[in-house]
DNA sequence: CCCTAAACTTGATCCAGGTCAAAATCCTGT
DNA sequence: ACAGGATTTTGACCTGGATCAAGTTTAGGG
């Protein structure tokens, strides 16, 4: 066969993918699927080529075709404000979806880049929606994943309107915390592969005030942030800064 | 027939609804479906009574059933913080789904409340999601309708992030009076229900601070506002605040 | 392994909008 | 129509976090 000429290159490029062998199955979409229409939604799913640290998943106002599923790593999506600043909308890891707020418009309202080294699978939306017809669990589980979104936004929305810069980046980092846990990741040790400037941005914040709030958690004691690699000291301490706001770790379920 | 010695009661709680005679039906959840789909879809929606100002729809924690789509009137969803502060979410006019964010939880994450007068359609969702395997055009608008509402509260967290006051207000202003438009309403005349304390709850301002902005928006003759009673003088005006910030009237599609 | 640009930290200053206080206005029920 | 509480407006003041300005560390490419 003179095919196996160039073997890697194409087989990176779609590989044959399973959500069955995938450690993140039990968060992402096959929730509640049998065998058999697992591989009926792995037949629509193509695994493409890992992305490198920098590399942008899709771009603001490109056509929608379909939402992405993170395998391993992690990406950021922003928009682009009309004089050219960039405003981080979210971070997603492992067994999240992304792209879901293009649906509705038919273009991706923002972009989306890797932060690290990150393998994904693609997901065309046409097939998706089609699947989802025939198999219940695979459309009550995309109806809960979009709700959780619209919940999270919301629990977002919440804590940017009237809390503090402490309270914020206590919530954030109990969040992730809480994702990495979910994840089956030590909840207490983690790497934070975006920049403070994402982190700042995110959170509404200017980057000196994030930077002088994860010197003020390290010297209360709370956290050990050595750059990117964050190490929780004290996670009742951090709970205990947001208090008054609004908790997501209280009553944010374990699954899904 | 003895049965019509209360007949005025009985049509009151659960009346025979029909998606196609409501002045709706181009906005909410039917569109795209014919006579026949639609009628399926009738039969599984319960039009309730109309809410008086105040009452509640359904309250935070309560168990989730239904999805709630607004016939005429507004309504507003908030949380009670663990302190017992009132933080508004989102106003709600008709066309619009509530309770999309209680899917993923199984109870609803916050309360609605009706601001004035206003009717409803109570739409059962397990049933819902049962129809909307069999219908594409249903599943298809379900899932627009979720993205939608993940892209406005995207658009809202990117806004409470980095915006002034006045650019907050005056998103707010653009907004109410593209929504309005859309449902063939006035798009420079309208009445707001909520009070000031829930519009600055919103936009996460304190109440004096929003009262402080209508009166300069008057002085510059921008709004026109007696009470709760809007009139908008000069919408590129406003607008022209919202510089920099990012103006969802520039690429908000005027249906779905 | 070094060099350089980018990312991060720290310090000093300033101001938008929050908070507190009080007056004015608007509703709502009787 | 009116009383009284709630909502809104206006004023005075103050603070959290933004902004401006250096230094310092980190990381990636040659």
């Amino acid at each position: 066969m003179p095919e196996d000429r160039r073997p890697k290159i194409v087989d990176l490029t779609r590989i044959k993918v399973s959500c069955e062998a995938c450690a993140m199955h039990q968060i992402c979409l096959p929730i509640g699927l049998d065998r058999a229409d697992m591989e009926r939604l792995d037949s629509i799913i193509q695994r493409r080529r890992p992305m490198r640290r920098g590399d942008e998943l899709f771009r603001q106002g490109e056509r929608f075709r379909s939402v992405y599923a993170v395998r391993s790593g992690s990406l950021k999506t922003y928009t682009l404000t009309p004089d050219g600043e960039e405003r981080v909308i979210g971070f997603h890891l492992p067994g999240e979806l992304v792209g879901l707020d293009a649906i509705g418009r038919g273009r991706y309202p923002g972009s989306a880049r890797a932060l690290e080294t990150t393998s994904y699978c693609e997901i065309p939306f046409d097939l998706l929606e089609e699947l989802a017809g025939t198999l219940p669990s695979l459309r009550r589980q995309l109806l809960r994943l979009m709700s959780k979104e619209i919940f999270c936004d919301e629990t977002m929305l919440m804590m940017l309107g009237k809390t503090s810069a402490e309270a914020r980046l206590a919530t954030f980092l109990i969040g992730f915390s809480n994702r990495f846990r979910e994840r089956g990741f030590s909840p207490v040790e983690f790497r934070l592969n975006m920049s403070r400037g994402d982190i700042a941005s995110y959170l509404g914040l200017a980057v000196e005030t994030v930077s002088r709030l994860f010197t003020r958690f390290h010297e209360q004691g709370l956290v050990a942030a050595r750059g990117k690699q964050i190490r929780i000291l004290d996670l009742d301490g951090l709970r205990a800064l947001v208090s008054g706001g609004y908790d997501p770790a209280a009553d944010r379920p374990s699954t899904a």
